[in-house]
DNA sequence: AAACTGTACAACCGCAAGCGA
DNA sequence: CTCGCTTGCGGTTGTACAGTT
């Protein structure tokens, strides 16, 4: 699924798809280090990588809270939901979905979700001409009885009033703020007289997961990483092991730092 | 069974923002 | 102000795997 391992001849570095060996030498070096220099790292980590490659190894793949997989369906509408007002702010999208990350998002929604998003933006065409030609409708019948024989609509159609409160489209649309407001049965869904078959299910998904879903989710902080050593360079000369330590990240006062020196 | 097509996703690349000298 | 460096972002590519013909 991923480009094979090779060696760029230009650069001398590795690049392509990750082994288990490189993975497990990053991780525990970040782990133990810190990312305090994503462009010297890979030399003192022991790796044939790019600063840049690690890195995108690090944030997309090894860091212990990154979520691989399984969308939930309250992850799908938030993506769709923030990319319909954000774009492709790929970051921002991220930073409301705790463990996933701007690359994975990004995949998710090329493969998955860019169809969903296509369809929502037909149904919202489909929803404006329905307004237009129910409320043009209703203008024309206002001196009339209320008999709905001449409409192109199926016999169970319900007024335009009735659609502008309660149909499904208006959900997606007019809530852009606040998605955990009411939601609409399927009866009003199918009285607008349009098959929305294609996305119902996601729609009672959605209604019924954001009833449980609280303001937590977007307040809940990050779990931050707390690896990182700011302003931290080590110095080449020092060897731990496998690695070329940068000591210092792991002591928490000066007196282990001097210990680990020999001082 | 083979060939073809579509899907999923890790990884690469170029560019721009931010920051310090 | 600008230059150089690092980091982060978003677009795109390459390829394994799954499904279809």
């Amino acid at each position: 699924m991923v480009k094979s391992p090779y060696y760029d001849e230009l650069s001398g570095l590795k690049k392509g798809a990750w082994s288990p060996e490189e993975d497990d030498k990053l991780k525990a070096y970040v782990q133990r280090y810190g990312h305090w220099n994503w462009r010297e790292l890979p030399k003192f980590a022991g790796l044939s990588r790019c600063g840049k490659s690690c890195r995108l190894r690090w944030m997309n793949y090894l860091q212990p809270d990154v979520k691989r997989g399984n969308y939930t369906k309250e992850e799908d509408e938030v993506i769709l939901k923030l990319h319909e007002e954000l774009g492709n702010k790929w970051s921002i999208i991220a930073s409301k979905l705790p463990g996933r990350t701007d690359n994975e998002i990004k995949n998710h929604w090329h493969t998955h979700l860019k169809k969903r998003a296509k369809q929502n933006v037909r149904k919202a065409e489909v929803k404006d001409r329905l307004l237009s030609e129910a409320s043009h409708s209703e203008k024309s019948q206002i001196n009339t009885d209320h008999s709905e024989s001449e409409s192109h609509v199926p016999a169970d159609y319900a007024p335009s009033h009735h659609i502008l409160e309660s149909s499904v489209l208006s959900q997606e649309t007019e809530c852009s703020s606040d998605f955990t407001s009411s939601t609409s049965s399927p009866h009003d869904q199918i009285s607008t007289g349009v098959n929305w078959a294609v996305d119902q299910d996601s729609q009672l998904g959605l209604s019924e997961t954001f009833d449980q879903f609280s303001g937590d989710f977007w307040t809940e902080p990050f779990v931050a990483d707390n690896t990182f050593v700011p302003n931290y360079r080590p110095s080449p000369s020092l060897f731990d092991g496998e690695f070329i330590s940068p000591y210092a990240s792991y002591h928490n006062n000066v007196s282990d730092l001097c210990w680990d020196l020999g001082f």
